[in-house]
DNA sequence: TGTAAACTTGACGCGGTGTCAAGTGATGAA
DNA sequence: TTCATCACTTGACACCGCGTCAAGTTTACA
Protein backbone atom coordinates (compact mmCIF):
# COMPACT_ATOMS: atom_id res chain seq x y z
CA UNK A 1 0.00 0.00 0.00
CA UNK A 2 2.67 2.47 0.86
CA UNK A 3 4.46 2.48 -2.42
CA UNK A 4 2.01 3.02 -5.26
CA UNK A 5 3.44 0.20 -7.12
CA UNK A 6 3.57 -2.71 -4.81
CA UNK A 7 4.50 -5.73 -6.30
CA UNK A 8 0.93 -7.05 -5.06
CA UNK A 9 -0.95 -4.00 -6.69
CA UNK A 10 0.37 -4.82 -9.85
CA UNK A 11 0.29 -8.62 -9.63
CA UNK A 12 -3.45 -7.16 -8.97
CA UNK A 13 -3.57 -4.74 -12.27
CA UNK A 14 -2.16 -7.45 -14.29
CA UNK A 15 -4.21 -10.25 -13.43
CA UNK A 16 -7.46 -7.84 -14.19
CA UNK A 17 -6.15 -7.12 -17.52
CA UNK A 18 -5.54 -10.43 -18.02
CA UNK A 19 -8.58 -12.22 -16.67
CA UNK A 20 -10.95 -9.28 -18.73
CA UNK A 21 -8.83 -9.20 -22.00
CA UNK A 22 -9.53 -13.23 -22.13
CA UNK A 23 -13.25 -12.70 -20.80
CA UNK A 24 -15.73 -15.51 -22.46
CA UNK A 25 -18.98 -13.98 -21.70
CA UNK A 26 -19.62 -14.25 -17.84
CA UNK A 27 -18.20 -11.84 -15.71
CA UNK A 28 -14.96 -11.22 -13.79
CA UNK A 29 -15.41 -11.25 -9.88
CA UNK A 30 -13.01 -10.12 -7.45
CA UNK A 31 -13.11 -13.35 -6.21
CA UNK A 32 -11.26 -14.63 -9.81
CA UNK A 33 -8.60 -11.68 -9.71
CA UNK A 34 -7.46 -12.61 -6.33
CA UNK A 35 -7.10 -16.21 -6.56
CA UNK A 36 -5.15 -15.65 -10.26
CA UNK A 37 -3.17 -13.12 -8.62
CA UNK A 38 -2.21 -15.37 -5.95
CA UNK A 39 -3.76 -13.11 -3.02
CA UNK A 40 -6.82 -12.84 -0.82
CA UNK A 41 -10.27 -11.56 -1.60
CA UNK A 42 -9.25 -8.77 0.78
CA UNK A 43 -6.24 -8.05 -0.13
CA UNK A 44 -7.84 -6.84 -3.16
CA UNK A 45 -9.98 -4.56 -1.37
CA UNK A 46 -7.09 -3.50 0.56
CA UNK A 47 -5.99 -1.53 -2.77
CA UNK A 48 -9.01 -1.01 -4.80
CA UNK A 49 -12.49 0.22 -2.12
CA UNK A 50 -14.55 -1.35 -4.96
CA UNK A 51 -14.79 -2.89 -8.11
CA UNK A 52 -14.85 0.23 -10.10
CA UNK A 53 -11.60 1.57 -8.45
CA UNK A 54 -9.77 -1.27 -9.63
CA UNK A 55 -11.00 -1.33 -13.01
CA UNK A 56 -10.00 2.55 -14.01
CA UNK A 57 -7.03 1.55 -12.27
CA UNK A 58 -6.35 -0.91 -15.00
CA UNK A 59 -7.27 1.28 -17.55
CA UNK A 60 -4.57 3.76 -16.42
CA UNK A 61 -2.19 1.14 -15.61
CA UNK A 62 -2.33 -0.18 -19.58
CA UNK A 63 -2.44 3.41 -21.10
CA UNK A 64 1.04 3.33 -19.17
CA UNK A 65 2.29 -0.17 -20.04
CA UNK A 66 0.98 0.57 -23.96
CA UNK A 67 2.33 4.39 -23.76
CA UNK A 68 -0.95 5.97 -24.85
CA UNK A 69 0.17 9.50 -24.04
CA UNK A 70 2.92 8.58 -26.74
CA UNK A 71 0.72 7.64 -29.41
CA UNK A 72 -1.65 10.77 -29.16
CA UNK A 73 1.27 13.52 -28.81
CA UNK A 74 2.02 11.58 -32.24
CA UNK A 75 -1.20 12.27 -33.55
CA UNK A 76 -0.83 15.99 -32.35
CA UNK A 77 2.33 16.35 -34.27
CA UNK A 78 0.98 16.62 -37.89
CA UNK A 79 0.60 19.26 -39.42
CA UNK A 80 -2.02 18.86 -42.32
CA UNK A 81 -5.73 18.29 -41.49
CA UNK A 82 -6.29 15.43 -43.06
CA UNK A 83 -2.79 13.71 -41.91
CA UNK A 84 -4.05 14.58 -38.44
CA UNK A 85 -7.43 12.82 -38.61
CA UNK A 86 -6.09 9.69 -39.94
CA UNK A 87 -3.21 9.93 -37.48
CA UNK A 88 -6.02 10.28 -34.89
CA UNK A 89 -7.97 7.49 -35.92
CA UNK A 90 -4.82 5.39 -36.24
CA UNK A 91 -3.86 5.99 -33.15
CA UNK A 92 -7.16 5.60 -30.95
CA UNK A 93 -8.65 3.29 -32.95
CA UNK A 94 -5.37 1.25 -32.62
CA UNK A 95 -5.86 1.42 -29.39
CA UNK A 96 -9.47 0.11 -28.64
CA UNK A 97 -7.99 -3.53 -28.72
CA UNK A 98 -5.85 -3.04 -25.75
CA UNK A 99 -8.23 -1.75 -23.52
CA UNK A 100 -11.84 -3.66 -24.79
CA UNK A 101 -11.43 -6.13 -21.90
CA UNK A 102 -11.78 -3.43 -19.19
CA UNK A 103 -13.75 -1.06 -21.32
CA UNK A 104 -16.66 -3.58 -21.53
CA UNK A 105 -16.43 -4.03 -17.89
CA UNK A 106 -17.02 -0.36 -17.07
CA UNK A 107 -19.25 0.03 -19.77
CA UNK A 108 -21.21 -2.74 -17.96
CA UNK A 109 -20.95 -0.77 -14.73
CA UNK A 110 -21.63 2.05 -16.22
CA UNK A 111 -25.35 1.76 -15.40
CA UNK A 112 -25.68 0.99 -12.33
CA UNK A 113 -22.28 2.47 -10.64
CA UNK A 114 -22.01 6.19 -10.57
CA UNK A 115 -18.22 6.20 -10.01
CA UNK A 116 -18.10 4.04 -12.52
CA UNK A 117 -20.05 6.33 -14.81
CA UNK A 118 -17.79 8.72 -14.24
CA UNK A 119 -14.79 7.14 -14.90
CA UNK A 120 -16.42 5.88 -18.04
CA UNK A 121 -17.20 9.38 -18.95
CA UNK A 122 -14.40 11.19 -18.01
CA UNK A 123 -12.24 8.56 -20.52
CA UNK A 124 -14.04 9.52 -23.20
CA UNK A 125 -14.66 13.24 -22.58
CA UNK A 126 -10.91 12.88 -23.73
CA UNK A 127 -11.16 10.76 -26.76
CA UNK A 128 -13.51 13.55 -27.59
CA UNK A 129 -11.16 16.26 -26.98
CA UNK A 130 -8.56 14.42 -29.53
CA UNK A 131 -11.72 13.88 -32.32
CA UNK A 132 -12.59 17.86 -31.76
CA UNK A 133 -8.59 18.54 -32.58
CA UNK A 134 -8.78 16.55 -35.10
CA UNK A 135 -12.13 18.32 -36.45
CA UNK A 136 -10.63 21.87 -36.01
CA UNK A 137 -7.38 20.88 -37.42
CA UNK A 138 -9.30 19.98 -40.58
CA UNK A 139 -11.61 22.89 -40.67
CA UNK A 140 -8.66 25.48 -40.45
CA UNK A 141 -7.73 24.16 -43.70
CA UNK A 142 -10.83 24.62 -45.27
CA UNK A 143 -11.30 20.31 -45.85
CA UNK A 144 -14.65 19.82 -43.51
CA UNK A 145 -17.62 19.58 -45.33
CA UNK A 146 -19.86 22.73 -45.21
CA UNK A 147 -23.07 20.45 -43.70
CA UNK A 148 -21.81 20.54 -40.49
CA UNK A 149 -21.07 22.27 -37.85
CA UNK A 150 -17.55 21.36 -36.23
CA UNK A 151 -19.26 20.31 -33.07
CA UNK A 152 -21.59 18.09 -35.36
CA UNK A 153 -18.53 16.91 -37.03
CA UNK A 154 -16.81 15.90 -33.62
CA UNK A 155 -19.88 14.25 -32.19
CA UNK A 156 -19.79 12.10 -35.47
CA UNK A 157 -16.12 11.78 -35.41
CA UNK A 158 -16.57 10.24 -31.77
CA UNK A 159 -19.54 8.14 -32.32
CA UNK A 160 -17.88 6.41 -35.39
CA UNK A 161 -14.51 5.78 -33.31
CA UNK A 162 -16.91 4.58 -30.22
CA UNK A 163 -15.75 1.20 -28.72
CA UNK A 164 -19.30 -0.02 -29.12
CA UNK A 165 -18.79 0.23 -33.02
CA UNK A 166 -15.31 -1.44 -33.14
CA UNK A 167 -17.46 -4.10 -30.98
CA UNK A 168 -20.12 -4.83 -33.49
CA UNK A 169 -17.90 -4.42 -36.23
CA UNK A 170 -15.02 -6.87 -34.82
CA UNK A 171 -16.88 -9.02 -32.56
CA UNK A 172 -20.51 -8.98 -33.95
CA UNK A 173 -19.65 -8.98 -38.08
CA UNK A 174 -16.21 -10.94 -37.64
CA UNK A 175 -14.02 -7.50 -39.28
CA UNK A 176 -10.42 -7.61 -38.97
CA UNK A 177 -8.87 -4.95 -37.09
CA UNK A 178 -7.68 -4.11 -40.35
CA UNK A 179 -10.73 -3.79 -42.33
CA UNK A 180 -11.89 -2.21 -38.72
CA UNK A 181 -9.06 0.38 -39.35
CA UNK A 182 -9.46 0.65 -43.24
CA UNK A 183 -12.97 1.45 -43.28
CA UNK A 184 -12.88 3.50 -40.36
CA UNK A 185 -10.53 5.93 -42.43
CA UNK A 186 -12.62 5.90 -45.38
CA UNK A 187 -16.01 6.43 -44.05
CA UNK A 188 -14.37 9.19 -42.42
CA UNK A 189 -12.91 10.41 -44.88
CA UNK A 190 -16.54 10.26 -46.86
CA UNK A 191 -18.73 11.45 -44.02
CA UNK A 192 -15.96 14.60 -42.61
CA UNK A 193 -14.34 15.97 -45.66
CA UNK A 194 -15.51 18.23 -48.53
CA UNK A 195 -16.27 16.61 -52.02
CA UNK B 1 -52.36 -17.17 -17.01
CA UNK B 2 -54.99 -18.93 -19.14
CA UNK B 3 -55.43 -16.30 -21.69
CA UNK B 4 -52.13 -14.91 -23.62
CA UNK B 5 -53.95 -11.29 -23.15
CA UNK B 6 -54.94 -11.60 -19.53
CA UNK B 7 -55.50 -8.12 -17.67
CA UNK B 8 -52.60 -8.86 -15.87
CA UNK B 9 -50.42 -9.88 -17.81
CA UNK B 10 -51.06 -6.69 -20.15
CA UNK B 11 -50.64 -4.42 -16.54
CA UNK B 12 -47.32 -5.90 -15.79
CA UNK B 13 -46.63 -5.14 -19.37
CA UNK B 14 -47.83 -1.52 -19.37
CA UNK B 15 -45.87 -1.39 -16.17
CA UNK B 16 -42.49 -2.74 -17.35
CA UNK B 17 -42.10 -0.50 -20.24
CA UNK B 18 -43.59 2.76 -18.96
CA UNK B 19 -40.43 2.01 -15.93
CA UNK B 20 -37.92 0.83 -18.34
CA UNK B 21 -38.79 3.99 -20.38
CA UNK B 22 -38.57 6.74 -18.07
CA UNK B 23 -35.41 4.47 -16.31
CA UNK B 24 -33.20 7.22 -14.57
CA UNK B 25 -29.84 5.49 -13.75
CA UNK B 26 -30.24 2.69 -11.61
CA UNK B 27 -31.83 -0.71 -12.86
CA UNK B 28 -35.52 -1.15 -13.02
CA UNK B 29 -36.20 -4.39 -10.33
CA UNK B 30 -38.71 -6.71 -11.02
CA UNK B 31 -40.18 -5.77 -7.55
CA UNK B 32 -40.76 -2.40 -8.89
CA UNK B 33 -42.49 -3.73 -11.87
CA UNK B 34 -44.95 -5.39 -9.67
CA UNK B 35 -45.29 -2.97 -7.55
CA UNK B 36 -46.72 0.06 -10.25
CA UNK B 37 -48.52 -2.56 -12.06
CA UNK B 38 -50.24 -3.41 -8.48
CA UNK B 39 -49.75 -6.87 -8.31
CA UNK B 40 -47.48 -9.10 -6.03
CA UNK B 41 -43.89 -9.61 -7.15
CA UNK B 42 -45.22 -13.36 -7.26
CA UNK B 43 -48.15 -12.84 -9.73
CA UNK B 44 -45.03 -11.50 -12.43
CA UNK B 45 -42.92 -14.17 -11.58
CA UNK B 46 -46.41 -16.59 -12.53
CA UNK B 47 -46.15 -15.01 -15.95
CA UNK B 48 -42.74 -14.30 -16.68
CA UNK B 49 -40.35 -16.77 -15.33
CA UNK B 50 -37.38 -15.02 -15.46
CA UNK B 51 -36.42 -11.31 -16.38
CA UNK B 52 -35.38 -11.78 -19.33
CA UNK B 53 -38.81 -13.30 -20.51
CA UNK B 54 -40.64 -10.30 -19.24
CA UNK B 55 -38.06 -8.02 -21.27
CA UNK B 56 -38.49 -9.86 -24.62
CA UNK B 57 -42.05 -10.33 -24.13
CA UNK B 58 -42.00 -6.61 -23.43
CA UNK B 59 -40.72 -5.50 -26.79
CA UNK B 60 -43.03 -8.00 -28.64
CA UNK B 61 -45.99 -6.20 -26.83
CA UNK B 62 -44.17 -3.03 -28.16
CA UNK B 63 -44.01 -4.21 -31.66
CA UNK B 64 -47.68 -5.32 -31.62
CA UNK B 65 -48.77 -1.83 -30.05
CA UNK B 66 -46.40 0.38 -32.38
CA UNK B 67 -47.46 -1.96 -35.29
CA UNK B 68 -43.95 -2.51 -36.34
CA UNK B 69 -45.06 -5.11 -39.12
CA UNK B 70 -46.77 -2.19 -40.94
CA UNK B 71 -43.87 -0.28 -40.58
CA UNK B 72 -41.26 -2.56 -41.91
CA UNK B 73 -44.00 -3.26 -44.82
CA UNK B 74 -43.71 -0.06 -45.94
CA UNK B 75 -40.21 0.23 -46.49
CA UNK B 76 -39.98 -2.46 -48.07
CA UNK B 77 -42.48 -1.76 -51.06
CA UNK B 78 -40.53 1.14 -52.55
CA UNK B 79 -38.68 0.04 -56.02
CA UNK B 80 -35.71 2.72 -56.00
CA UNK B 81 -32.79 1.24 -54.23
CA UNK B 82 -32.59 4.76 -52.52
CA UNK B 83 -36.30 5.30 -51.90
CA UNK B 84 -35.96 1.83 -50.01
CA UNK B 85 -32.59 3.03 -47.96
CA UNK B 86 -34.23 6.03 -47.11
CA UNK B 87 -37.62 4.08 -45.97
CA UNK B 88 -35.59 1.89 -43.91
CA UNK B 89 -33.60 4.21 -41.86
CA UNK B 90 -36.70 5.92 -41.42
CA UNK B 91 -38.69 3.22 -40.39
CA UNK B 92 -35.93 1.97 -38.15
CA UNK B 93 -34.58 4.73 -36.68
CA UNK B 94 -37.92 6.46 -36.17
CA UNK B 95 -38.66 3.20 -34.37
CA UNK B 96 -35.35 2.90 -31.71
CA UNK B 97 -36.76 5.92 -29.41
CA UNK B 98 -39.82 3.76 -29.16
CA UNK B 99 -38.11 0.41 -27.80
CA UNK B 100 -34.96 2.07 -26.03
CA UNK B 101 -35.56 1.82 -22.53
CA UNK B 102 -36.59 -2.10 -22.87
CA UNK B 103 -33.26 -2.33 -25.45
CA UNK B 104 -30.85 -1.05 -23.13
CA UNK B 105 -32.67 -3.24 -20.26
CA UNK B 106 -31.80 -6.10 -22.32
CA UNK B 107 -28.36 -5.13 -23.53
CA UNK B 108 -27.20 -4.44 -19.92
CA UNK B 109 -28.47 -8.78 -19.45
CA UNK B 110 -26.76 -9.73 -22.36
CA UNK B 111 -23.22 -10.51 -20.59
CA UNK B 112 -24.40 -12.13 -17.97
CA UNK B 113 -27.88 -13.79 -19.28
CA UNK B 114 -27.84 -16.44 -22.19
CA UNK B 115 -31.42 -15.89 -22.93
CA UNK B 116 -31.80 -12.53 -22.94
CA UNK B 117 -28.23 -12.84 -25.18
CA UNK B 118 -30.37 -14.95 -27.54
CA UNK B 119 -33.74 -12.48 -27.89
CA UNK B 120 -31.55 -9.75 -28.46
CA UNK B 121 -29.54 -11.18 -30.93
CA UNK B 122 -32.57 -12.00 -32.91
CA UNK B 123 -34.26 -8.97 -33.00
CA UNK B 124 -31.25 -7.42 -34.16
CA UNK B 125 -30.55 -10.35 -36.66
CA UNK B 126 -33.78 -9.29 -37.75
CA UNK B 127 -32.95 -5.68 -38.39
CA UNK B 128 -29.98 -7.09 -39.98
CA UNK B 129 -32.07 -8.89 -42.98
CA UNK B 130 -33.62 -5.28 -43.53
CA UNK B 131 -30.01 -3.67 -44.32
CA UNK B 132 -29.77 -6.56 -45.83
CA UNK B 133 -32.45 -6.44 -48.21
CA UNK B 134 -32.05 -2.28 -48.26
CA UNK B 135 -28.38 -2.66 -49.78
CA UNK B 136 -29.37 -5.73 -52.51
CA UNK B 137 -31.85 -3.18 -53.34
CA UNK B 138 -28.96 -0.51 -54.02
CA UNK B 139 -26.97 -3.16 -56.03
CA UNK B 140 -29.76 -3.83 -57.94
CA UNK B 141 -30.13 -0.58 -59.18
CA UNK B 142 -26.56 -0.13 -59.63
CA UNK B 143 -26.28 2.68 -56.43
CA UNK B 144 -24.08 1.05 -54.35
CA UNK B 145 -20.46 1.97 -53.58
CA UNK B 146 -17.94 -0.23 -55.61
CA UNK B 147 -15.81 -0.47 -52.44
CA UNK B 148 -17.61 -2.28 -50.42
CA UNK B 149 -18.52 -6.02 -51.00
CA UNK B 150 -22.33 -6.53 -50.35
CA UNK B 151 -22.41 -7.84 -47.03
CA UNK B 152 -19.72 -5.33 -45.58
CA UNK B 153 -22.23 -2.78 -46.95
CA UNK B 154 -24.98 -4.35 -44.80
CA UNK B 155 -22.38 -4.65 -42.01
CA UNK B 156 -22.06 -0.82 -42.24
CA UNK B 157 -25.61 0.29 -42.34
CA UNK B 158 -25.72 -2.25 -39.78
CA UNK B 159 -24.06 -0.45 -37.53
CA UNK B 160 -24.50 2.92 -38.36
CA UNK B 161 -28.27 2.10 -37.50
CA UNK B 162 -27.29 0.71 -33.83
CA UNK B 163 -29.14 1.19 -30.82
CA UNK B 164 -25.54 2.18 -29.41
CA UNK B 165 -25.14 4.75 -31.81
CA UNK B 166 -28.77 6.05 -31.41
CA UNK B 167 -28.00 6.15 -27.37
CA UNK B 168 -24.46 8.53 -27.90
CA UNK B 169 -25.69 10.86 -30.73
CA UNK B 170 -29.37 11.84 -29.01
CA UNK B 171 -28.22 11.28 -25.63
CA UNK B 172 -24.39 11.76 -24.72
CA UNK B 173 -24.23 14.41 -27.93
CA UNK B 174 -27.88 15.76 -27.71
CA UNK B 175 -28.95 15.44 -30.94
CA UNK B 176 -32.30 15.71 -31.30
CA UNK B 177 -34.66 12.25 -32.84
CA UNK B 178 -34.60 15.31 -35.95
CA UNK B 179 -31.01 15.85 -35.91
CA UNK B 180 -30.41 12.37 -35.65
CA UNK B 181 -32.63 11.27 -38.44
CA UNK B 182 -31.50 13.69 -40.92
CA UNK B 183 -27.66 12.91 -40.07
CA UNK B 184 -28.20 8.92 -40.76
CA UNK B 185 -29.81 9.72 -43.80
CA UNK B 186 -26.79 11.89 -45.26
CA UNK B 187 -24.24 10.00 -43.64
CA UNK B 188 -25.68 6.35 -44.91
CA UNK B 189 -26.09 8.24 -48.52
CA UNK B 190 -22.45 9.41 -48.30
CA UNK B 191 -20.66 6.13 -47.59
CA UNK B 192 -22.80 3.72 -49.30
CA UNK B 193 -23.57 5.06 -52.68
CA UNK B 194 -21.76 5.62 -55.83
CA UNK B 195 -20.58 9.20 -56.21
C1' DT C 1 -71.18 -27.34 -2.66
C1' DG C 2 -66.92 -28.31 -4.44
C1' DT C 3 -62.93 -27.57 -7.29
C1' DA C 4 -59.71 -25.20 -9.96
C1' DA C 5 -57.43 -21.05 -11.65
C1' DA C 6 -55.33 -16.59 -10.49
C1' DC C 7 -53.25 -14.30 -7.20
C1' DT C 8 -51.14 -13.19 -2.25
C1' DT C 9 -48.05 -13.76 1.72
C1' DG C 10 -43.95 -14.68 3.78
C1' DA C 11 -40.08 -17.35 3.90
C1' DC C 12 -35.77 -19.05 1.97
C1' DG C 13 -31.45 -20.11 -1.06
C1' DC C 14 -27.98 -18.26 -4.11
C1' DG C 15 -24.31 -15.36 -5.95
C1' DG C 16 -21.77 -11.26 -5.84
C1' DT C 17 -20.10 -6.93 -3.56
C1' DG C 18 -18.42 -4.78 0.24
C1' DT C 19 -17.31 -4.70 5.56
C1' DC C 20 -15.45 -6.13 9.90
C1' DA C 21 -12.51 -8.17 13.50
C1' DA C 22 -8.99 -10.97 14.84
C1' DG C 23 -4.82 -13.25 13.64
C1' DT C 24 0.00 -14.08 11.29
C1' DG C 25 4.57 -13.10 9.71
C1' DA C 26 8.12 -10.24 8.16
C1' DT C 27 10.88 -5.85 8.70
C1' DG C 28 13.07 -2.52 11.18
C1' DA C 29 13.91 0.65 15.05
C1' DA C 30 14.65 1.25 20.25
C1' DT D 1 16.19 -8.61 21.98
C1' DT D 2 11.98 -7.02 21.94
C1' DC D 3 8.26 -4.57 20.30
C1' DA D 4 5.59 -2.12 16.91
C1' DT D 5 3.93 -1.67 12.46
C1' DC D 6 2.77 -2.85 7.85
C1' DA D 7 0.92 -6.00 4.43
C1' DC D 8 -1.59 -9.58 4.17
C1' DT D 9 -4.89 -13.79 5.60
C1' DT D 10 -8.98 -16.01 7.52
C1' DG D 11 -13.59 -16.41 8.28
C1' DA D 12 -17.68 -14.36 9.30
C1' DC D 13 -21.46 -11.29 8.13
C1' DA D 14 -24.82 -7.65 5.97
C1' DC D 15 -27.03 -6.28 1.81
C1' DC D 16 -29.24 -6.58 -2.62
C1' DG D 17 -31.62 -8.77 -6.56
C1' DC D 18 -33.20 -12.82 -8.66
C1' DG D 19 -35.62 -16.87 -8.50
C1' DT D 20 -38.21 -20.65 -5.70
C1' DC D 21 -41.40 -22.74 -2.56
C1' DA D 22 -45.38 -23.79 0.25
C1' DA D 23 -49.45 -22.55 2.19
C1' DG D 24 -53.08 -19.39 2.12
C1' DT D 25 -57.29 -16.41 -0.09
C1' DT D 26 -60.58 -15.07 -3.60
C1' DT D 27 -63.36 -15.61 -7.63
C1' DA D 28 -65.75 -18.15 -11.03
C1' DC D 29 -68.40 -21.69 -12.70
C1' DA D 30 -70.06 -26.44 -12.95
Amino acid sequence: MSSPNSDTRTRILESAWKLLEADTGGTVRMSDIARTAGVSRQAVYLHFPKRADLLTATTRYLDEVNDMDARLAKSRSSQDGIERLDAFIEAWGGYIPQIYGVAKALLAMKDTDVEANIAWTNRMQAVREGCEAAIKALADDGQLTSSMTQTQATDTLWTMLSVRNWEQLTRDCGWSQDQYMDFTRRAAHRVLLTV
